[in-house]
DNA sequence: GTTGACTCTATAGTCGCTATAGGCACTACG
DNA sequence: CGTAGTGCCTATAGCGACTATAGAGTCAAC
């Protein structure tokens, strides 16, 4: 029997608009309608949505998912290039859990900075204005040193803790 | 001798129209300008604008620099909530490189389901189709079970009130 | 018949930039 | 003097993967 949107929403453990977004993007096929124009899913929908769906959390954009979709759906070549999709993943992720780990020990270093409670001369904001304290990495291919950024600077790290309840 | 923005972007290592951007989101304060309306920046413009990038490699969004640069300038309170901030970041940066460690477990798992070159059968499809073979994490709060994401899947919602409440 | 949960479409906003278009200012060269 | 090349100006749109909002229709339960 079908489902509507949101209990397929619920089944995939993600939200109503992201399934609209998927379709839109051309992710998720459209689906069937009912009379009062509500969205209709089968089986088939379901698995490709979770498909989806467990791509995005092993990283994948959607663009990349795109393509493995395309290659489920009519595996036309050799797959070798999934094998050089995820190495290139893995190469990534390490490249960031490297870079993470170098920008700790900068937080560090300047959480040592100041010790603090009080209004002037705070060792923090000193050293955010006349550089780090920190000998680690003198070299000029420190993060912050040689204008790279320990992680790309596009992307946004305050994500937090307000991400998802419910 | 004051300085053009080309030269002041050089000096920072930043782009020409980050400084314009951070003049409009009120980092930086708008510039005297020549007759010819080029912007013209001193030494103060060009200390704040390192300021502001060194607290962008230590992974601060801008909201919270606007905060930095608002109690230097003008310093009514303890710093003790500059400490908490640096904390709040290092106890991130925690979580993210755990998140990505463990999602790098899941692409080595992904990577070894398929030695391949062929086109059926492919074993990283399969396992992005029915689920992972690694056993690692059954459990409900592994990020490939529990919705929740190696890291947060959904970026931009991550947005924290202004950091220097209270 | 009214509430409340669910669905629909359409549009705008998030973040920190980056890219493009169209035009003005300045310098160097011929 | 004209022109080429660079730099600067404003304004607008785009990136990725959603998220949020508005305004309206649908449906089951009370």
């Amino acid at each position: 029997m079908p489902l509507k949107i949101g209990e397929l929403a619920r089944l995939a453990g993600c939200q109503v608009v992201t399934i609209r977004y998927y379709e839109k993007e051309g992710l998720l096929p459209p689906p069937e309608r009912t009379d009062s124009n509500y969205r209709l899913y089968g089986d088939a929908a379901v698995e490709r949505l979770h498909f989806i769906r467990r791509c995005r959390l092993h990283g994948m954009n959607l663009a990349e998912i795109r393509d493995l979709l395309a290659f489920k759906d009519n595996p036309s070549v050799s797959c070798a290039w999934i094998n050089d999709l995820v190495d290139k993943h893995i190469a990534d992720v390490e490249r960031q859990i490297a870079s993470l780990q170098h920008l700790k020990m900068h937080l560090e270093a300047l959480r040592h900075a100041c010790a603090g409670d009080h209004r002037e001369g705070c060792g923090i904001i000193d050293t955010l204005d006349h550089g780090s304290p920190c000998t680690c990495c003198e070299e000029e291919h420190c993060c912050l040193n040689d204008g790279q950024g320990p992680f790309s600077l596009r992307r946004s790290s305050g994500k937090t803790t307000s991400a998802q309840q419910k």
